[in-house]
DNA sequence: GTTAGCACTCACTTAACACGAGTGCTAATT
DNA sequence: AATTAGCACTCGTGTTAAGTGAGTGCTAAC
């Protein structure tokens, strides 16, 4: 028993018709609709085969066959069709594009925000992240009578202020100094290279103020956290409520609840992070609430060492052609705009 | 037909049992479960009487009552006992504090978690935002060969960097000078001030650097607004589908659809933002969707300026004396970390 | 190898019915 | 005059039974 044309085509009007209506399909309304010029008991026979190999599946006995996991893989990774991307489509990506947008926030809020609108699925995108996560840049500046001002700069332009407040803050010159000696000791170094002996070396050439060093320390850890953590924006989780397959409240609220958990879906983008293009099907995902979900992820690069990853959540009866392409064009533009950010400012 | 003390006392019963329950709440029920020492008909004859003057309502003829919105209204104002939080409660409000969190995000998100996880309602926050965004400092500083650092702090110690890359870079000192020209110019200024003739002033003054002053304006423009921008953090959507009121999948799904949208949630938290604490119950809601809902929100103040709010949304059968109570322990909360935060560095 | 025909399965719908919680009213009781 | 017991009535809910239809698998004919 092979995997002749005819199965293949079988199976992919079984896919296109199951993605469009959510019902299992039968012989009859393949013999009718796909134009195949075969009979529906020739139909049955060769679906009862493709069951057989494990492609498709009975919800029970006497009913159509819908795809199953393996299905779908075979679908994703040989049948299916690369769409382009539509005229409406290409209208909302340019608006994205076009609209001023100077936060990364913003931007990964209005990124996701689109994606899910034209798709109808659950969105969630990563900010770019560097993976190391050294000093640049470290500056002292006088702020008012009671503070100074510390600005960190990573290497890969992540910036953080912090204010620290001082009994008695030193003249002009004197910040300017104790500024460029910050800056010499720690530039280049990652969090995990600030150990007791940069630290305690420190210590002794500032002992003069060392009221300053705990802050500093303090606001050090903090930046290099804050480089490290992921923010996660998401939208279109209502989207999930209009599929069929969630109108079991508590298949919904299992859902949910796992897409809230911002740490399991950093985790879930952060696998993805060296493919380009991903796609997890169903069982092949090991969130147990996600067992009949597919993910698709697409990552993005500003530069080799500093990307992020978009993700879309939908049932395994997904749209996967539209996905892959949609997440395709927004991976383009989300590169351009970023790059065009990072030219002219970027924000921590 | 007056509220004598009896009605009250039924009132009060048939509000209890229905937030419990979230059934309707017949005489019988009253009769057996609340020792009033009237029979059944007679509380039978009182809730005729609470019908008409319009606290209570069948949801059918031949049904129990379920208390109407002017009912939940009587009792938040006037009947409801202000409950103290139980150990479990203080507990997880201690946990927070003693963490710890040293950025505002990320003390949002989790304060929005434990709201959430303790009462198992929505739960959203938004940051703390000054009225007014005055620029209270503006340094320039030279930071690579072919970029400058800006840093941008407003009255209310909001930060924000942003690199300005130049095809040439000032040495230091005429750098310095720039920086305290700008300073002195726009210190003190609110965006809208920034009119034509401070640009064109400093267009003159700067026009050695004229290629300095279009991202600078820029970025002063970005950082107002920024500042402006109020953030929203939501958790606990997945709540919602736990109630019977919202097993109806298209209700749920047009809640979401609002909660989802954050300019929603924002004009919704700064509506009640000169209140200490506010009740919307049901229908006292303007946005539609949000009908059947009751909305509770507590503001936090940094200084009589600077202020955020929580708010809670759930069916009108709302645990409204925990709610509040947990609301009232996280605003005294969340001022004590914040206030701690803002005492060592404050982060944009 | 293909197809027509047919018996069979099984989810889904509908109607009928019984059940029970709850009400409103009336008459008896306190 | 207020309270309560009693009773008829309403209406949502749950159950059962029958009917419907989409779909299958098998067999025999083409």
């Amino acid at each position: 028993m092979s995997l002749n044309d005819r199965k293949i085509q079988i199976l992919q009007a079984i896919i296109n018709d199951y993605i469009e209506t959510a019902e299992p399909v039968g012989s009859r309304t393949i013999a009718k609709k796909y134009n195949l010029g075969i009979s529906s008991a020739t139909i049955r026979n060769e679906m009862s085969d493709l069951e057989e190999m494990g492609f498709i599946m009975q919800p029970h006995a006497s009913s159509g066959r819908i795809p199953s996991d393996l299905g779908y893989r075979l679908y994703v990774d040989h049948l299916m069709k690369k769409r382009e991307l539509n005229l409406e489509e290409q209208r909302y990506l340019q608006s994205l594009i076009s609209r001023d947008i100077n936060q990364i926030d913003y931007l990964m809020e209005e990124t996701a925000k689109a994606i899910s609108a034209l798709t109808n699925y659950t969105t969630f995108i990563s900010e770019p992240v560097g993976q190391r996560a050294r000093i640049k840049q470290i500056r002292l500046l006088p702020l008012d009578t009671a503070s100074v001002l510390l600005v960190i700069v990573t290497e890969d332009n992540f910036m953080k202020n912090h204010v620290i407040k001082l009994s008695s803050v030193p003249d002009e010159d004197k910040i300017f100094e104790i500024s460029m000696y910050l800056n010499q000791a720690f530039q280049g170094c990652a969090l995990l290279q600030i150990d007791q002996t940069v630290i305690s070396r420190v210590q002794h050439e500032l002992g003069e103020y060392k009221g300053l060093l705990v802050p500093i320390l303090k606001a050090l850890q903090a930046t290099m956290e804050a480089a490290e953590r992921v923010q996660v924006h998401m939208s279109g989780a209502k989207n999930i409520l209009a599929f069929p397959e969630f109108s079991d409240i508590s298949r919904a609220k299992s859902l949910f609840q796992t897409l809230e958990e911002k740490d399991v879906l950093v985790t879930l983008l952060e696998e993805c992070k060296s493919n380009d293009l991903h796609v997890l099907i169903g069982s092949e995902n090991t969130m147990q609430s996600m067992k009949d979900c597919s993910v698709i992820t697409a990552t993005y690069k500003l530069s080799d060492d500093t990307r992020g990853t978009i993700g879309i959540v939908g049932p395994t009866r997904m749209d996967y052609s539209q996905v892959i392409s949609v997440l395709n064009g927004m991976v383009h533009n989300i590169e351009k705009v970023l790059r065009s950010l990072s030219d002219n400012h970027k924000d921590g």
